[in-house]
DNA sequence: CTGAAAGCGCTAACAT
DNA sequence: ATGTTAGCGCTTTCAG
């Protein structure tokens, strides 16, 4: 039996109706008889049929797909999200595409090329680095930003990241900590940018003078973590606890430290950002700020397909909470 | 101005000349001539035309983008291959879709779906667990199996896993380890299955009786790492000594030991599977058996790609050689 | 409640 | 070298 892939032409044949009856058992079954839908469904059994999202989704001018832009893939932290948004896009039947926003050279380029492709329904952009010259592109997708962009122009889910960093610094300060020091992310990031502010705001909530030379640059990755580091170990006058805006970099950091020979959090204490899995099965077990990854993506996910269904691109925006997650990390200063 | 979405028509119209010229200087440019070339680029240019990828896909009876099917996309191990995936299809103009196959309840049937919906021109299988009951579905795209599939069946790209587990064993041994443990993943998945009995055979290739009760199940993740470590913890006659056949659950594993007290390669020795990049910065170090992420993600995309443009759905099957990390979780045993 | 028919935007024969 | 034309498979008015 050397079965074709059967069209919804062969449906309607076997079923002794109409295509478009067979169409609307599919999309509208509401209003088609009782007996004709059965006959409909038996003959899409019996042919094997299966839609052609290809055609339907060129009828129906739209691709059935949402993009994520993200910016790291091989961070843990994106990989939950995608997964969180998975689960909610392939109930709804849309398709998950996924573009890496490092790994092309021009990033900025990428993002209005997808804006403008038709490539997908709508998009969520994760990389806080990118700044589009000009969203107001008609008849663009909507989009979710998922982080705090910078003028707000976007409907985004997000954690309140200074409010984050807030947390992280008080929690050091409780513990008896007068000498905080903190690493960025990449600089022109948004991310890097909200945890800094929150961080220097609970600095001078805490009468705590801030000190440009505990401010080291970073750029998230745990490499970096382990340069600042190297830095660390080798200035005098430093830091006895350092807030640090990612998990990964913390990683880094606690590693570098402790291969040195110095521990954690005797000689240092550690706060780190996101809440990794593999954090809580670090020794010690890193205190950090906790962002709901699966919550996060869920709700992008659901408030794009919204935006989507709607066809609008404007929406709403909200603010997922953040908390802090108090382990091993983080003990009194010596002396 | 208000810009509509510009066809191929409009472009034809821009430039004086039919639409089947466009769609030539598009995807043929050398069988137009240089003169309507430039008039159409920059008719083109004027429209602001962009393809409409779904259009072209239902002519040309393709979807435009490949399918990977993943058990577990929080797994920062799988991250890593999507990147290397992507920037491989990216510049071919495919798209990547990802979906979960622990997330809905039947991965098998997923599996099928995704055969026969024309959703994707190709799929890799990354899935060990997954088994397919029929693939001489006439028709279907495709496929590379990303892992060492049951009968062979496959094109494929894969590591050689049971050659990666001798590796771990032999190092132990060679370090002074008689007492060597286990602990595998999943039990009916392929990767478990390969490495257990590359443990097997290196273990009687040193001349090491195997013990059954020093083979722990584990399911890949860290949790069950950890849960591994409470049991080992609780018995005396214990191995020295343990290969496990994900980094993850060695990260739980070793956690857990040294919460409890107990020193990472005092107390025991550790080697894991894959070379997450964290294991590198923990505290020992995590000496473990590298898999190439980028290479095989790679990899498996040009085959895939190679398949889907001469439209076969057999092709090479590639081995990506494993080496061992030397790193400071392995010792000789006490005393 | 169902059918006929007109395309969605593009490509690939087939002509010229 | 370029134009004409016939669809790819589906949905959706518009009639009946």
């Amino acid at each position: 039996m050397d079965q074709k892939i059967s069209t919804i032409q062969d449906v309607a044949r076997a079923a002794g109706v109409s295509t478009a009856t067979v169409s609307r058992t599919l999309s509208n079954p509401g209003v088609v008889a009782e007996s004709t839908r059965e006959a409909v469904m038996e003959a899409i059994r019996s042919t094997g049929y299966r839609v052609n999202h290809t055609a339907r989704n060129l009828r129906r001018q739209r691709s059935g797909s949402v993009i994520a832009l993200m910016p790291n893939l091989a961070n843990p932290f994106f990989a939950q999200i995608i997964a969180a948004m998975s689960s909610v896009l392939t109930p709804a039947q849309y398709g998950l595409l996924i573009a890496d926003t490092q790994a092309g050279p021009d990033a900025e380029a990428r993002l209005s090329h997808y804006l403008l492709s038709g490539l997908a329904d709508g998009l969520v952009l994760f990389d806080g680095s990118l700044t589009p010259s000009r969203l107001d592109i008609p008849g663009r997708p909507p989009i979710i930003a998922a982080c705090e962009w910078m003028d707000g122009a976007l409907p985004s889910v997000r954690v309140d990241n200074a409010c984050g960093a807030r947390l992280a610094v008080r929690h050091l300060a409780e513990a008896g900590h007068r000498r905080i020091g903190h690493v960025t992310g990449p600089p022109r990031n948004v991310l890097s940018v909200s945890r800094l502010q929150g961080f220097r705001e609970e600095l001078a909530a805490q009468g705590l003078e801030p000190r440009p030379d505990w401010i080291y640059e970073g750029d998230f990755t745990m490499d970096s973590g382990a340069m600042v580091a190297r830095k660390w170990l080798a200035s005098t006058d430093r830091p006895s606890a350092l807030f640090l805006s990612s998990d990964e970099m913390a990683i880094g950091f606690m590693g570098a430290v402790q291969h040195a020979g110095l521990r954690v959090p005797e000689d240092v204490s550690v706060v780190g950002f996101d809440n990794i899995e593999v954090v809580g099965h670090l020794t010690p077990a890193l205190t950090t700020i906790r962002q709901p990854r699966t919550l996060i993506g869920e709700r992008a996910a659901e408030l794009l397909l919204g935006m989507i269904e709607e066809s609008r691109t404007d929406g709403p925006s909200e603010v997922i909470p953040v908390e802090l997650i108090p382990r091993a990390s983080v003990a009194p200063p010596r002396e």
